[in-house]
DNA sequence: ATACCTGCAAAGTCTTTGCCTTAGG
DNA sequence: CCTAAGGCAAAGACTTTGCAGGTAT
């Protein structure tokens, strides 16, 4: 936790409540949070606001330290980007459901290949699986 | 096209003029297609609504024929499923230029591995690289 | 002190729906 | 004929912004 903020301040960000408050309601949750899951944590909701939440979120992208998912049928979600690799997830296509994989990363190779040949600099990818959860099935 | 034309046929969708219309976009566009993007093509907006395309695209989702992928910072795009595999995409963060990745699915084992360890059925995946471009690095 | 951050409210953008009409099989 | 599909217009959902006042450094 101290480590990110210091990685805040270090980006020139202040270190104010509304964004101790947003990082340990991320680092709280196991699964990516939603600008509307953090807009509805009585605990964040007590401190700062919506556009609040949302710049921070942008900036806290900005300087790598989020990463941002793109879920199919529901908003973008984020999670915190952990020193130690990132996650990637499996969705019910049905329900809803997210469940965390924790594998390591099948296409880093790949990644490195398409910067090189592509000429493209600061790569990252996202990985979701789709499928009917055995309930769903 | 007459191929996918009766694939419609047999899930008991009608072949109507705004479904020929579609179907043609679809597969004449050489990258995904947004919602936006078939209701700003000339020729189909003659022929059909936005609710018309929407609602065709979700049956054509439902039915196998399209594919659905989530990039990030626009909306949902889709591409038809052809036969032969599927494309993977690169897109610039800055410009939003997107790649087609002429490459041999590299998670497909993955992808049969994880549906019999938790169970899930009918399992697709999405995966998608972000960088900058030679332009904007 | 000053540049950055916040809250509020409003506007944008993209997606989805209701309802009545049209047309495919 | 009967039911799926279409058009129009409006509502929803999520995201983004302007501006005036507050706060970290």
């Amino acid at each position: 936790m101290e480590e990110l903020l210091n990685h805040c301040r270090e980006n020139g960000l202040r270190v104010t409540v509304g964004l101790r408050a947003i990082l340990d309601a991320l680092n709280a949750a196991d699964l990516p949070q939603s600008l509307l899951d953090l807009e509805q944590n009585k605990e964040l909701a007590k401190l700062c606001d919506r556009a609040t939440i949302f710049r921070t979120l942008q900036r806290l992208e900005g300087i790598g330290l989020l990463r941002r998912l793109n879920f199919s049928h529901s908003g973008a979600k984020f999670s915190l980007n952990t020193g130690d690799g990132h996650k990637e997830y499996l969705l019910c296509k049905n329900c809803g459901d997210v469940q965390t994989l924790d594998i390591s990363c099948p296409v880093h190779k790949l990644e490195r290949e398409l910067a090189e040949s592509r000429g493209f600099s600061e790569m990252s990818h996202e990985l979701t699986f789709y499928g009917l959860c055995p309930q769903c099935s």
